[in-house]
DNA sequence: AAAGCCTTCAACCGCGAAGCT
DNA sequence: AAGCTTCGCGGTTGAAGGCTT
């Protein structure tokens, strides 16, 4: 028997989400939190299927996400990662609080390759192309950049360098990663935990250093408001032993409610079909008409509905939209 | 002004992994 | 253990807007 499709595609819409699509989706998964993306569009009333909502969540409507383009700081840890990882967008995204793999794996398409390219570097591989010698002796200001990029300054020395190639072996772009996965010789475990311990950067002035401020990113206001941790927290890694970067920077985290609704729902023999109907797991919706105001209000600003709030929605808005205003 | 080309990025597709029965 | 379901990932597509001619 062939896989079966994810969902019945019948009558299902496809492309661009309309506002009041993804007002239902917000309201919905804000309300019952993430579980069973098949069953959220027949209960959230949307003609889609469950993969497309899980996307249009993930990579766009999910309230921790940044908007705008990745700074100079985030561009360079993507270039690095991906030296590291290979075209892995997910762990790398990881490492980037606010980014999805989707938005890493498009800057990179469209704009990191064109960079790396113009500096005479091969995306892939990360080694200098064949005729970047040439070039760079034509552009001193391209060498320069290129060893900024893969020759971090003193202070940064111990920062693991991405690859360790022989640049005089013919190697096959395909088989970089193994080598540089080899020559770290960790395990896939514990490379990604080696990362994830390896300071990447000592200062933010440091990352920073070339910042150009026509690529200040669009910052949204809840950009401004994820870092409930002092500031000092996220520009220097000595005042944090965390290797998380999430947990620096004491993101919202969603996923509790999600064990609210487990336990909630443990009761009810973890039937996914039951959870919808068992009052105890939906009992935020008893305050639906208050809630859905507090979503029409986040979403259009207006200011004049201010009543009392369930835990979860104080819980997230304080974490994000609340403190806009 | 408009036709064609280019760029960007949201969304889709297919596959593999993980979990469940 | 095997089959099925669901989720997550990476590659690809296509619509929309910008740019060039």
């Amino acid at each position: 028997m062939g896989r079966q499709p994810c969902c019945d595609k019948v009558g299902l819409k496809k492309g661009p989400w309309t506002a009041e699509e993804d007002k239902k989706l917000i309201s919905f998964i804000l309300t019952n939190g993430q579980y069973c993306w098949r069953a959220v569009p027949k209960l959230a009333g949307l003609l889609r299927c469950g993969k497309s909502c899980r996307l249009r969540w993930t990579n766009y409507l999910r309230p921790d996400l940044k908007r705008g383009l990745l700074s100079e700081y985030e561009e360079k840890m993507v270039i690095d990662l991906h030296a590291q990882l290979g075209n892995r967008w997910s762990k790398i995204a990881s490492h980037l609080p606010g980014r999805t793999d989707n938005e890493i794996k498009n800057h990179w398409n469209t704009h990191i390759k064109k960079k790396l390219k113009k500096m005479g570097i091969d995306p892939i591989t990360h080694k200098p192309l064949p005729n970047a010698n040439q070039q760079t002796q034509n552009h001193p200001q391209q060498e320069q950049q290129q060893q900024q990029l893969h020759q971090p300054p003193e202070e940064e020395q111990n920062y693991q360098q991405p690859l360790q190639i022989d640049f005089d072996t013919e190697v096959d772009p395909n088989k970089e990663l193994e080598i540089s996965v080899e020559s770290s010789n960790v395990s896939e475990g514990k490379e990604e935990e080696q990362i994830m311990a390896t300071p990447q950067f000592e200062t933010m002035d440091q990352l920073m250093n070339g910042f150009c401020t026509d690529e200040v990113p669009i910052i949204e206001p809840n950009e401004i408001l994820m870092p409930c941790a002092p500031s000092s927290s996220a520009t220097s890694t000595s005042s944090s032993n965390s290797t998380n970067i999430l947990e620096d920077l004491q993101l919202p985290d969603f996923e509790w409610f999600c064990d609210y609704i487990d336990s909630s729902l443990s009761n009810n023999n973890n039937n996914h079909e039951d959870k919808n109907t068992n009052n105890s797991s939906v009992a935020l919706w008893d305050d639906d008409d208050d809630f859905i105001s507090k979503l029409n209000w986040l979403i259009s600003e207006d200011d004049d509905c201010d009543g009392p709030l369930t835990q979860f929605s104080r819980t997230v808005t304080d974490s994000w939209a609340f403190g806009l205003f």
